[in-house]
DNA sequence: GCCACGATAGTG
DNA sequence: ACTATCGTGGCG
């Protein structure tokens, strides 16, 4: 039975939101059949301080709502074509974020055509997760205590076991941030979107 | 205004 | 290694 996400779970430092989303499930209500997905590969972005953050710059138009309060999606659109989810994390007026890398499908996720079933047999990488979810800039500063699209518990689920932890991926312009263990993943998950050599 | 450059992913 | 494709933000 999935219960969704308080927002207090989400007003916490975004390192220690980002391994505890770890094993909770993405839930899409919109459209004809809910979709769920068992969240495997997550990375916490930090504040001004963190080069590698959308929030290096400060509150830009852009950005500002990773300074707003926690428990609101970040949506935005990386390379011209894909979209990335993100939630906000930490207090309000303090930056902070979780990017969503890669989900396992759960259910709702039925496709007849062979081809597309391989595409989605893993929702690996935050431009096929968005994509596999239907998630566009339209869900941008959704509030996720009442949002269609949430994040979910499952009392009866088994607790989260062999957590990998590695540098971030695709932020080696970063200098000394690209080098800090804030990406989280379910270690020898097939859903996850780099082969971590663990 | 203009322009370089991504928190990507598929293909060769 | 190369590329599709466009919003963001730095700079003038």
């Amino acid at each position: 039975m999935l219960s969704r996400l308080a927002p207090a779970f989400f007003a916490r430092p975004s390192a220690t939101v980002a391994r505890e989303l770890l094993g909770t499930f993405i839930v899409q209500t919109e459209g004809p059949t809910t979709k769920i997905a068992r969240v495997v590969e997550v990375e916490a972005y930090l504040g001004q301080q963190d080069a590698a953050s959308h929030a290096r710059r400060g509150p830009t138009p852009r950005a500002a709502i990773m300074f707003g309060p926690p428990a609101h999606l970040y949506v935005y659109l990386v390379y011209g074509m894909h979209h990335c989810l993100n939630v906000v994390t930490e207090s309000d007026g303090v930056a902070g974020a979780v990017l969503i890398r890669a989900a396992e499908p759960v259910r709702g996720f039925a496709i007849a055509d062979q081809k597309e079933r391989a595409i989605w047999r893993a929702l690996a990488g935050p431009g096929k997760l968005c994509a596999g979810l239907e998630i566009t800039r339209r869900h941008n500063g959704m509030n996720l205590g009442d949002s269609p699209l949430y994040f979910a518990n499952d009392a009866e689920a088994p607790p989260v076991t062999q957590v990998g932890v590695s540098a971030r991926i695709g932020v080696a312009y970063a200098g000394a941030w690209a080098k800090r263990k804030l990406r989280f993943y379910l270690r020898g998950n097939p859903s996850v979107s780099v082969r971590p050599n663990d």
